[in-house]
DNA sequence: CCTGTTCTTACATGTTTCTGCATGTATCGT
DNA sequence: ACGATACATGCAGAAACATGTAAGAACAGG
């Protein structure tokens, strides 16, 4: 058992479960209570989980979403790409977000589309250099670590040098009254500055972000043309949006 | 059993179970802990694994993606990266470039050095999101695919807004009349852009870039601070340019 | 075929890091 | 307020690590 490994599986239990007791876990793993204790410290020290007595809780939203990076893309979130990649228009030029969803649209592009992307994540660029048509635009900026994206002034400013015909835009939070919200005030900013350059702006949640709302609000309803997810289309979240005029593609 | 196969060994266990025990893997094949941990070090430096205490994980997929890519990886990159990362001081600002050697610097870079890390290559950038301690800042503009960093104008415009202690260059080919070249005239000019705003500005070059010469000239030898590689000293290529005043750094 | 060189590998050493236990302290539930 | 549990700290043994060194293999040149 590495160190490492106890430190993924923590998290995987923070993720899956919501909590973490430290005496459970080291009679799971057959480990002293004393190296859970020292590893949740770590963990909360990177501000990666919250420490509490007894054992430890999910990280704020603030920085939710770091550890996930680490997993395999969930099913919902595939077929919201899925379903993304179909707005895509051969030709045109596309303004992708970070984030493991947007990543997955990268993913799922068709090898014979002809396209420019822009995007403000170098994971994104990573996972297209082995396309062999799209043609690749980098946003640069200070990296915010956490989500592995460009943001900050300088990112935003280079966003003005640029405009699409279409922006996906992930998000971590999708609420009636909150709006669309994420959990860095920087990368709230930079998504804003991205949806401003496009044409058409479209949100991409999948199920388990409709109805939460994170602390920034990224932007208001009148800017975005729609929103893609998996969630029921009878979810009372969803209601109220489509109610509100919001089109709403439904991901299967 | 060779050297190459315990490398394909390593890297099957890696693939197939996530993760590789130094321990273990001694054990099974029979050699001593010692060869493992070189052999994982080197895996390391080229960015297909992560070394934890006890053995290795997986290396972010952009990253070994990127590695993989490259056909030879000779073990001369990582004492040229090795010597590299003894120019850089703590709390400075360093340019680095892109391509294998560049990532080796990443890879090799240690754990508790605080500085920030200037770089027009989404693959450098993936390799250091997990250093605790380093300040990433991404140049962006067009990504020139076959060496996966951002060139072109913007990128070059957006050098202008950075400056740094040192910035560490690879070239393809070092020669006394051609001087430093590369192979395309974008990335050259973006090596210069990346070159004029340091203090000073070393030449990483293997043995095999020595006495080579490519299409586009990167860098006259006036701007450069010094030149790092793995010849052997009495190479005439090397003679030629010590004898004209350049320092020349021997990586052992 | 021989010789000197270089590279690789294993071992030996000292250092660092991790882990579990012991102690005393803080916090929780009753 | 009290006992029980969780916690922080210090410590010691163990494991992993880096480094230097020496023996052997592979190699190049004569």
């Amino acid at each position: 058992m590495l160190a490492a490994e106890r430190r993924d599986h923590l998290l995987g239990l923070l993720a899956r479960e919501g909590k973490v007791v430290a005496k459970d876990v080291a009679a799971e793993l057959g480990i002293s209570e004393d190296s859970v204790r020292r590893d949740l410290r770590d963990l909360a020290a990177e501000g990666l989980c919250q420490r509490v007595y007894g054992g430890a809780l999910p990280a704020s939203p603030a920085v939710a979403g770091y550890a996930e990076r680490q997993s395999v893309t969930p099913g919902g979130k595939r077929k919201v790409a899925a379903a993304a990649v179909d707005l895509i228009r051969p030709g045109g030029t596309l303004i992708l977000d970070g984030g493991t969803t947007a990543l997955a649209v990268a993913g799922l592009l068709p090898p014979d589309l002809d396209c420019t992307v822009i995007t403000h994540s170098p994971t994104v660029v990573a996972a297209l250099l082995e396309h062999p048509r799209v043609e690749l635009f980098l946003l640069g900026g200070r990296v915010f670590k956490h989500s592995a994206v460009a943001c900050g002034a300088a990112a935003v400013e280079a966003a003005q040098n640029v405009s699409a015909d279409l922006c996906l835009l992930g998000v971590t939070g999708v609420h009636p009254e909150a709006g669309l919200t994420t959990g860095d005030a920087d990368e709230a900013a930079m998504k804003r500055a991205l949806a401003a350059r496009a044409a058409e702006t479209w949100i991409l949640a999948s199920a388990e972000k409709i109805g939460a709302a994170s602390p920034f609000r990224v932007l208001p309803w009148e800017r975005v043309t729609g929103l893609i997810t998996d969630a029921a289309p009878d979810h009372p979240t969803l209601e109220r949006l489509a109610a509100s005029g919001l089109e709403i593609r439904r991901a299967r």
